[in-house]
Order: C-alpha cells, then sequence, then structure tokens
DNA sequence: TTTCGTTATGTATGAAAAAATATAACGTGT
DNA sequence: ACACGTTATATTTTTTCATACATAACGAAA
C-alpha cells in the first residue's frame, strides 16, 4: 500500500473547477445547473426554484454570465405568455455543452486520484 | 477552433482540489503550504507570518489537520530553546508529499483543459 | 382595464466566516 | 527570579456573504 496513514479514515476528495475573468467568476458547477434548468424549465424563477435557490440570486447568476460574453447566454422576456419566461441561446447551448465535458473529465480525474490514494 | 464564444475573451481556467471528512476539511492547497512553511521555519507562528494569515489561524488550521488522523502531522513545543516551535512528523511529511504530487497532476490537468478551451 | 406570472432591481436583515485582541502557559537561558 | 519567543485558547470585533423582503415593469389574455 501507498498510502498507509490515511487508509480506513474516512476521507474523501473532492473539488472545483471553474471559468473565471478578472474580475468575476464566469462559470462554475452551480452556474452550470443553473443553464441546464432554465434550459428545461423556459424560466429562471422556475429553475431557481428547482434549486432551492432565491429567483434574486438566480437572476444575478445569469445577469453576470451574460455580461461577460458578446452573446448572452440566456435571453429573457418580460411579460407576455404565461408572463414570459428565458430561455438559452445557441451560445448558452455550447457553453453548457462544453462545461459539462469538463466538469465529467474532471470527475473521472478525482475518481482516479482517489484510488491511488487508497492503492 | 471548437470555441468561438469564449475565445479572445479574458478567460482562466481555475479550480481547487481537497481532502474532506464527513465533518471538516483536512487538507487541500492552503494546508498544504502551511504544512511547508512549517517544514521550512520550524515555527507555527514565522509560517503564518509568512503566509500572511494569522498565527490563530494557522495554529486551529495545524489542530484541526492532527484531530483527524492517528498520528499527528505537525508536533510541537511551548516554551524550550527560543521558545518553543513545530516540525513536522514523517507522516506529516509523507502527506505533503503525496498531495503536493497529486496538486501537480491537477495543474497538469487543468493546463491541458485551458489549452482544449482555445483549441 | 384588470389579472397573472414572470423578469428586473434595490434594500434590509441575519448568519457565517475571518480578523483582531487579549491572556495564559511553557521551558530554556540569563 | 526574570525575560524571551513560542504554543495554546477564549473572546470580541469586523467583514463578508447569503437570504429575505419589497416593489416596479412588462406584455398577453380575459
Amino acid at each position: 500500500m501507498k498510502d498507509l496513514l490515511l487508509e480506513n479514515l474516512a476521507f474523501t476528495l473532492n473539488g472545483r473547477l471553474w471559468i473565471e475573468s478578472t474580475n468575476d467568476r464566469f462559470l462554475g458547477i452551480g452556474r452550470l445547473e443553473l443553464l441546464e434548468k432554465i434550459d428545461a424549465y423556459g424560466s429562471i424563477s422556475k429553475a431557481a426554484q428547482a434549486m432551492g435557490m432565491s429567483y434574486k440570486k438566480a437572476w444575478d447568476l445569469v445577469s453576470s454570465m451574460n455580461a461577460q460574453v458578446r452573446t448572452p447566454l440566456v435571453m429573457t422576456q418580460a411579460g407576455g405568455k404565461k408572463g414570459g419566461g428565458a430561455a438559452l441561446t445557441v451560445e448558452g447551448k455550447q457553453v453548457v455543452e462544453m462545461f459539462r465535458g469538463m466538469q465529467a473529465r474532471f470527475q473521472q480525474f478525482m475518481e482516479q486520484e482517489a484510488d491511488l490514494l487508497k492503492a
């Protein structure tokens, strides 16, 4: 065994991955899930509710993301049928797909490293 | 190019990796650096100072780490030559080496993924 | 013109984390 | 006995951050 010290102790490996600009965070696992739920529900408020997050927080996150790219990731409409709604733009969907892949590879990396701990 | 959306925008990929138990964090990049500095200076207070961290915070971190393993990672002495001091145990050095390697591979992973963003 | 559910935005409250402050104990050497 | 620099620990203050609350605007449909 390589690691006598940590074996038998209930340790788990965890981590986070995110894309940031000089000032703000751009995209992490939380924002990714929010985008996915917006895509699923067609609404920021429903997405927020599904995540147990306040509408304001969700809106702030969307606003932050949209402000950091040339083409918004989420387009919104206030008023209209059903009161309004939100949807991912093509660019938004691209970003979701890209980061979902990155996240999957990261998960794989962590599992690999966790195995190494107990090897 | 794979990612037309994010290119030319000053985005960087960042991340964190840590080992945790059910209750507390055990080891991350900050604690690793603290251990390394304790090893270098032979003192918690000097290590804290070198990291721009309060002594109390450094002490708390050491206390947390030591409490989560069978054999302490850091051994301390209050009073004595030079007022006392601290040093890594053999196990402490093992943990440092182990996590430094993990951290290096993580860095490599992130660079690889960052390249993918701009490919 | 009223109702409805949503987006849009500001403000206030509360909780948690971090930092600052204070004090005691310890053991070696003077 | 005293000084010194360190570990050890409690308490208080400050800062940060998340949450809650409150309100307005929007646009379609009844």
